[in-house]
DNA sequence: AATTGCATGTAAGGAGTTACATGATTAA
DNA sequence: TTAATCATGTAACTCCTTACATGCAATT
């Protein structure tokens, strides 16, 4: 598995906390790590496949009712597989922002365009900060203080909220400059 | 041309500054926009091509010495696509950093592999910071401070100033947070 | 009766990077 | 003379999203 295929990794991960089906993954990952990583249908059903072809997780199908769901468990090599990748230095993160590249251009657009984006990218930066408080709370409320996760969930929702403040403030100061023009 | 392919309005974007060719385009990205814009050649040679022959921008050929470059400017067609693209509402970023994603699973690799991305993810938070306040110091020295543009580059050098800062505050709370492992 | 949620998958296409190929000029 | 810079371009490949296709179960 070539060590920049991080999807595969991603899924690896996941099945870290606990096995579960392509469906449950989207589900979770939609809850817990939205907003730093998210995958598509696209992406994640065919490389599961992938995986369990290589034997990096074994699969189970599973019986709800009448629904068949296919549960994915992490194996010794998968563990293995991800140990090693998570050692490798992150890569930088890809550099594309539209809101800094429409700003950028600014000069070509009335004025009251470009405090419109940066109303709504405010607007984002807010319900992703709720996001993140929500996501804490309903850690701590599940008692998942001392599950040996805890730490890094810790860590990352701790970098979704001070770097969601970082963009609110930076907004309040843009709005500033440009309602004065 | 799609409303989503967002490096053909890169590129006209940068052709609102003054004309230039590919080489130069690709360099001077690398100087302003870099931290929240980069194209690589395979992208921007096809894609200057194609904006010629839908006449977005027009093309001279100029002679360095012996060397051929070819120097592109925007049309009136070009800048009437440009402004309609920048009145659009701003996509959502890709979310896509590792090194949140390396850290949500770092329970699976000894503590001291995620204290060494931290302390790499702090270092590039800080070069990214030195670098924004290079770039609105020669902005400063060459006086554009006049310049039309000059808001709308602040602003964004702002942007990068700001976000680095939340960085290098988060990776000192996380550095806290594991050394007491 | 209709909608939402569970559940799996594929096809097509756009977006993006890297490596390769070529060759002149200039500075150390 | 060697390396860096100027300069253009293509090919192969990975990555990623969107739309489509299917169908059962549970809720309203």
């Amino acid at each position: 598995m070539a060590r920049t295929d991080r999807t595969s990794y991603a899924i690896l991960g996941m099945l870290t906390i606990r096995p579960m089906s392509g469906y449950e993954m989207k589900k979770t990952m939609a809850e817990t790590t939205d907003y730093f990583w998210t995958e598509s249908y696209g992406q994640l059903y065919p490389i599961l496949a992938k995986l369990a072809r290589d034997k990096l997780v074994s699969v189970e199908s599973k019986l709800n009712g009448a629904r068949v769901s296919k549960v994915y468990a992490i194996t010794q090599r998968g563990r293995d597989a991800l140990a090693q990748w998570l050692q490798d230095p992150p890569g930088e993160p890809l550099r594309r922002s539209e809101i800094l590249l429409k700003l950028f251009f600014g000069q070509n657009v009335p004025n009251e365009v470009n405090l419109q984006h940066i109303k709504l990218h405010r607007q984002r930066a807010i319900e992703r900060h709720k996001n993140c408080e929500k996501i804490l709370q309903r850690l701590q409320q599940e008692g998942k203080q001392h599950d040996p996760n805890y730490v890094y969930w810790y860590i990352v929702l701790r970098g979704g909220l001070i770097g969601a403040e970082a963009q609110i403030k930076w907004c309040d100061e843009v709005v500033q400059l440009l309602e004065q023009k």
